[in-house]
RNA sequence: GUGAGUGUAGCUCAGCUGGUGGUAGCACCGGGUUGUGGCCCCGGAGGUCACGGGUUCAAGUCCCGUCACUCACCCCA
């Protein structure tokens, strides 16, 4: 048997409802705060990450997808969007053209890493960034939206914990004070944090080692040491997305892995995920777009993991079953040719019509309708065919009446559609 | 990449200190009802006990290796 790559998983039938639901609320909400839809490849060129992320951090150094093109071009398998939508938009232009742009992409993203709850090797992201805006207001509505996602998917125990990461002007100098700190408690620290004072010294912040959140409890924190411009900025984005009734957690820890961060930075985080708990994230990142090519050009976005919050939905409400309105049992060949072209009417006319191919009895094709949670089931035999009426029960209250043949497209529309607005 | 734990039917799992693979549950198929679902009853089908080696008279059970899955670390969505 031929089986799955390591971390790559189907997600079957009765789940991609769920996933469907996500991406349709998704969809309907980025469309509304005026974002529009890109569509990019999956495969670029590896340099474009190397840039963008960041040449010395995990992702680039040890979790990319990475395989030499028959030409001898190095490729990589996309780990994230970003770097894609910014290349698109110094590619076509835009930063001349039209440097505003607000824009979205869902799809798979791949990651080498070894898979555990929460992670997969193929994952998807759905993707937002705001292109060429400077504005507070552009952070605070990417929060407003992030909010009200996940408030009307009904995620109960999403917090939004959000900071600010200065600009290289006030970072700089902060993370040097953040060094000598850390070198005077560095008996305290963490075998992974005696490395990660130098080379990150950030991320020690959020450790979770016990010792090390003790060590770190009296740092500096960034917040103190924003310029003057930065907490304008920061201070801006908070009463703004607070207007809109945004719970936020202001959180001096929050740091992120991706270089080209600078500024607002957010994080969506669960209880239920165990330790793979951010089921979204994102921030500003006003460097990109030169590095990467363009003009200097302001953006934000965020990316929100999809694999995770589908388990959060299931874990929460279950998955949403998909059942057919009308199950035709059909006893006999001139029965299944005429349940055939019923079912297909019905289906042009926007009912969720399903028939029994198979030549089984009229309990098992009953069975089977039951189990499908069809409403109705339409019957049809011999009987049925030389007196042209059918048999239509109603699988919920078991009523069971004769319908012309004729016209039975039409009755039974109109019977689901009445069903359905009862409830 | 590191650590720990698991691997028996499509799924969830019994299987004791080694002694013939479970009338186990769910799901599936058929029958009880010549043409009426869910409940009930009866029956059926389904397995290289993850794979490879070793110990033994004898291995699902013990040992070693491989692979996969799970959780955690690292990192991240």
């Amino acid at each position: 048997m031929i089986r799955l790559i390591r971390g790559f998983r189907d997600i079957l039938p009765e789940h991609t409802g769920l996933w469907a639901l996500v991406e349709g609320v998704a969809r309907e909400l980025l469309e509304n705060f005026g974002f529009s839809e890109i569509r990019l490849p999956v495969l670029e060129h590896t340099e474009l990450f190397a840039r963008g992320i960041g040449a010395d951090t995990d992702i680039v150094e040890k979790e990319m997808y990475t395989f030499t093109d028959r030409n001898g071009d190095l490729l990589t398998l996309r780990p994230e969007a970003t770097a894609g939508v910014v290349r698109s938009y110094v590619e076509h232009g835009f930063c001349a053209s039209a440097p505003v742009q607000k824009l979205y992409t869902m799809g798979p993203m791949f990651r080498r890493e070894r898979p555990q709850r929460g992670r997969y090797r193929q994952f998807y992201q759905i993707n937002a960034e705001v292109l060429g805006v400077q504005s507070p207001l552009a952070d605070a509505q990417l929060l407003v939206l992030v909010h009200e996602f996940f408030s009307r998917l009904g995620v109960t125990d999403a917090a939004v914990h959000v900071n600010s990461l200065g600009c290289p002007n006030c970072r700089n100098p902060y993370k040097e004070e953040l060094k000598s700190y850390l070198a005077a408690k560095s008996g305290r620290l963490c075998q992974n944090c005696l490395r990660r004072k130098e080379t990150n010294p950030l991320r020690v912040l959020d450790c979770k080692s016990e010792q090390c959140a003790e060590a770190v409890a009296g740092a500096p924190s960034m917040t103190d040491w924003l310029c003057d411009a930065c907490r304008d900025h920061f201070a801006a984005v908070l009463s703004a997305a607070e207007s809109q009734g945004v719970a936020l957690v202001l959180d001096p820890r929050l740091v992120r892995g991706l270089d080209y961060y600078t500024r607002t930075t957010f994080e969506v985080r669960t209880s239920a995920l165990g330790a793979q708990n951010a089921v979204a994230g994102g921030g500003r990142y006003d460097g990109l777009v030169q590095l990467l090519g363009g003009p200097p050009r302001p953006g934000i976005g965020f990316a929100v993991g999809v694999d995770r919050l589908v388990e959060i939905l299931a874990a929460q409400k279950g998955y949403p079953q998909k059942c057919p309105d009308v199950y035709f049992a059909c006893l006999g060949d001139a029965a299944k040719k005429a349940g055939f072209s019923l079912a297909a009417g019905l289906a042009r006319a926007g009912v969720a019509a399903e028939m029994d191919f198979d030549g089984a009895g009229l309990k098992g094709q009953m069975k089977r309708a039951g189990k499908s949670g069809a409403r109705f089931v339409v019957i049809l035999g011999e009987d049925e065919l030389a007196g042209q009426k059918a048999q239509v029960r109603n699988l919920k209250t078991k009523e069971q009446t004769e319908q012309p043949m004729e016209g039975l497209v039409e009755s039974l529309a109109r019977r689901v559609k009445e069903e359905k607005d009862n409830g």
